[in-house]
This record gives C-alpha cells, structure tokens and sequence, in this order.
DNA sequence: ATGGCTAAACCTTTTAGA
C-alpha cells in the first residue's frame, strides 16, 4: 500500500501534474494540501477517471484539503474536534478517513506568518486542536494504524533548513511550534523522516529566488505515525523530481510505502 | 540541469505563501 501527501499549490494550476503523478506512481492513498477551489469547482471527473474516491474540503481562494483513495474511503472527518476560527472563519485545513483499515489525515497547518502575528497564536492553537481530534481517535482505537501526514508548516530541526542563520525571528523553526510536534509525539506519534533520493531531505523550495536550484529548502511536509502505522512502514522518500521544471508546485511529494494491512 | 515567484480573486492590484 503507498500513501503519499502532497502540497500541490492550487488543484486547478496542477490538474495535468497531478493526474500524471498518479498514473506515475499509482498511490492508492493522496493526500492533497492548498487545493485553493471550492468542493465544487474540484475537478471531481478527472481524478475519479484514475480509480479514485475523493473526499474534499474547499471553499475558495485559500486552503483546502482532499483524500484521493483507491482502497475505499470511510468515516470521513471534516476538519477537527473545537477547530479555531482565524477572523470568524472555519478554514479548510484538516480532513480525515478511513481507507483499507488505516486512519489518514491530511492537513494543512495554518502558516503563522510572523511570530508576533495573530496568525501564529491561530496556528499554536490549531495544533492543539490538532493533537486533541488525533489523540481521541487513538484512545477509541489503539491498534489502528493512523498517520496525520500533510503541510505541517514547521521545521522539526535546525538540520530541516538549508541555513537557520536566515530564520531569525521567523515562523516554523521557533520553540513553541517545535514544541506543538513535540507534543504531537507525547501522544504516540512519529515523525518518520523520509529517505532523501537526492541531498538533503527537503519538501518546500520557495517560488522566490531560485531557491530550488540554489538547494535553499525546509523540510515541512510530514508523517506524523502511530505505532501501528509506523511498523507497516517499508519506505518513506521525497518525490524530488516533482519540483523541477516549468508549472511545479512549491512542494514535493512524501510517499510512503507499507505493508498491505486489512 | 534545477533556475531569479506563483496563484486566485476583491482581477491591471491585493493578499498570501514560509
């Protein structure tokens, strides 16, 4: 079984990326992150075309986040237990299911933006809700393997950034959201790090200043494991070949193989 | 061999991304 997550930066500039990485590398399971359309401007057809139920949450320019599964897609969760409201809104940052006995969510954890920033108390408060939907589920079923996999926005390491030196003062390298996967890991959770196929195992290269070809990258997608997920684990790698070249999102692919459960 | 932003909407500027 290959369950991959992928940030993809809008669903509807990466359609054509999309369907071929699927048709590439055939994952029963996808996670989608900053689907930035509506449940109905989702290009439904297309992605079902490939053999895959879909499970969306959009609503419009920003955010959004879907599960792509091939291997059946029960018991979906929109968004999380007591989520928080950033400005009066309910953001579409955390979807969860069910598919082949294996709990998956996809989330896109909120930004931050800068430290002192509305954002970022919104984000610590996000991950609490985060660990508190998550922390549930286990305790109503330990032997279930479940992963949160998808956008975490924080660098669990200084070793996750091409250069600390020049995170000074900026979000997702602080303690305290290094202290939010701390805490997510408390609970029974892994982060399970990624085999690098090439260099350093980095999962975002800024748009900005030829960052991808400058190897200016942050490792900020992932895998977040139950024992019960992480001992099915074979192989864990970063599709770095997807952020080359013309129309690539900002984000690579994090696939993850594991033994077939029930 | 990878390349000096990109995407969507409030659309010729603004907002957000990290």
């Amino acid at each position: 079984m290959r369950i991959a997550t992928w940030n993809v930066n809008s669903i509807g500039a990466r359609l054509e990326r999309v369907l071929a990485w699927l048709e590439l590398h055939q994952p029963d399971v996808l996670a989608l992150q900053e689907l930035k359309c509506t449940d109905a401007a989702f290009p439904l057809m297309e992605i079902q075309a490939l053999g895959y139920e879909v499970a969306t949450w959009g609503t419009g320019r920003w955010n959004g986040v879907a599960l792509l599964s091939k291997v059946g897609l029960s018991d979906v969760t929109i968004g999380l237990t007591d989520q928080p409201e950033y400005e009066g809104a309910l953001e579409p940052r955390a979807i969860g299911a069910t598919c082949n006995g294996v709990r998956v969510w996809s989330v896109y954890v909120p930004n931050g933006r800068e430290p002192d920033h509305d954002h970022y108390s919104y984000k610590l408060e996000w991950f609490a809700a985060l660990q508190a939907t998550v922390d549930a589920e286990m305790k109503a079923s330990p032997a279930l393997p479940l992963a949160i996999i998808g956008d975490f926005n924080v660098a669990p390491s200084d070793d996750d950034v091409w250069d600390i030196a020049k995170f000074e003062n900026s979000t997702h390298v602080t303690p305290a959201e290094r202290a939010a996967l701390i805490s997510l890991q408390s609970i029974g959770l892994v982060d399970h790090l990624p085999r690098a196929l090439k260099g350093a195992p980095y999962t975002f290269w800024d748009y900005r200043q030829a960052a991808f070809g400058r190897g200016w990258g942050m490792r900020i997608d992932l895998v977040y494991a139950n024992a019960p997920f992480e001992a099915a684990i074979t192989d864990c790698w970063i599709d770095r070949e997807e952020r080359k070249g013309k129309g690539a999102s900002d984000h690579a692919p994090v696939v993850v193989d594991m033994e077939a459960s029930a």
